[in-house]
DNA sequence: GTCAAGACAATTGTCGACAATACTGCAATT
DNA sequence: AATTGCAGTATTGTCGACAATTGTCTTGAC
């Protein structure tokens, strides 16, 4: 959704450098909970398992730190972050904030091809809620849908703000262990947000997203404060 | 304004390393201009302008990049940021969408000791409009006052969001090399705010933080097309 | 004169080693 | 018994060197 048309059917050529494949190693094992909360990342061991030196391993986690997946203390090292309650609530609030203004300038410039995109993604949900397909893609495909929105609304901003916050919401979601009772319902609740983005009304647009993340928010703090008094 | 209250009297303990302190002369060698937009920043001649190796320099770049101080490109280097028009009507759009964010919280969860340390930041910005201080630092003074109310929202989110585009912003203006025509307008356009903070009404609030915002926003932008015209 | 191919120089990417710092356990002291 | 001081160990912080990549310049053909 680039604005290059152009020269379409190029892949926006990622050079993928050891770097990032360390990083999305990591993230990876993150999000799927092989790595739990408040764990070190040894710099030296991580190196070792993936058969570098430390500097790529060093320099993926300092990315991995403004992502938000681990944390960084000086002299000590890197760790995996773990979130309280109150945090995954800034999270959502936060991540309410800058997708109902990624909303808003989305209707204000005008849907384009970003409606048939939405439409198609919530087909790869429904697809996704078949039985046979793991958590951690069904919850990539509900991010994909709200980053592209963030993505068309032409403030690149908003897309990269998204993009932070977006792996930890994956992680608090995994941590939790279920989103809603069935994959079905989650597409479901997507509809709507397209329907008032359709619509042309930039308020009823607002308001679909704001209560479709508010809902979310609500559920996944609830869960987790639950989550954090059995475990504490 | 941390939760510690017991412990009162201890500073943060900010051990600043070698990263940190490469990266903030960095900082200050572009926001002040003395790196040009679009020059490269070599690793090795940095390191030996510094007299360290090139690693410490590589993090503080990577440091600087999230900072939107400047780009990296695979295999080629990190470049001073160039910033085009548009990018900073997108940046203030995006600073606009964040601190009307923390006012709202602000408003919401109670201004409590963030009245006292805004008007304090006021006549601060009074002090340094007499003559004799550079405009760098009354630029980051209005930062400051900025930076105050993302802190006083009670979201980090807000804060660390305004973190990463607040030294932006700085290098915008200094670019301009002008905010205002004099620095004590500037500093009185911030008093509207306050009032309307302590006013109590979250909607004046609210305006008060747009028309503010919105001017700044329109006045950079405007001088920003004419030195884009001057030097293509 | 223009363009392509290949060698050359400069810069980044990665590595292994050493120095500095933080953690651990034990012993000594109050 | 609790705390302090002091090793020993493990980990991060920094460094200099080599490998890989990129950009440039020269050379040659058309």
């Amino acid at each position: 959704m680039e604005k290059l048309h152009q020269t379409d059917g190029f892949a926006p050529l990622d050079r993928e450098g050891l770097v990032d494949r360390v990083a999305r190693l990591l993230s990876q094992a993150i999000v799927s909970g092989r790595l739990a909360p408040g764990e070190r990342l040894s710099e030296s061991v991580v190196a070792k398992q993936l058969g570098t030196s430390r500097a790529p391993v060093r320099e993926a986690a300092r990315l991995l730190e403004s992502s938000g997946l681990v944390t960084y203390a000086p002299n000590r090292g890197f760790f995996v972050r773990r979130h309280s309650a109150t945090e995954i609530d800034n999270l959502y609030e936060f991540r309410i904030t800058i997708e109902i203004a990624a909303v808003r300038r989305l209707m204000r410039e005008g849907l384009g091809a970003t409606a048939a995109a939405l439409a198609a993604q919530i087909e790869e949900l429904r697809r996704l809620a078949e039985p046979g397909h793991d958590m951690l893609t069904q919850v990539e495909a509900d991010m994909q849908f709200h980053r592209l929105i963030c993505e068309g609304s032409g403030n690149p901003r908003y897309l990269r703000s998204f993009e932070r916050i977006a792996q930890e919401t994956e992680l608090t979601i995994m941590l939790i262990g279920r989103l809603y009772d069935d994959a079905h319902r989650l597409a479901e609740t997507h509809v709507p947000i397209l329907d008032a983005l359709r619509s042309g009304s930039e308020e009823e647009a607002v308001d679909a997203m704001f209560y479709h993340l508010d809902v979310a928010r609500r559920l996944v703090t609830d869960q987790f404060r639950k989550l954090e008094e059995s475990t504490p």
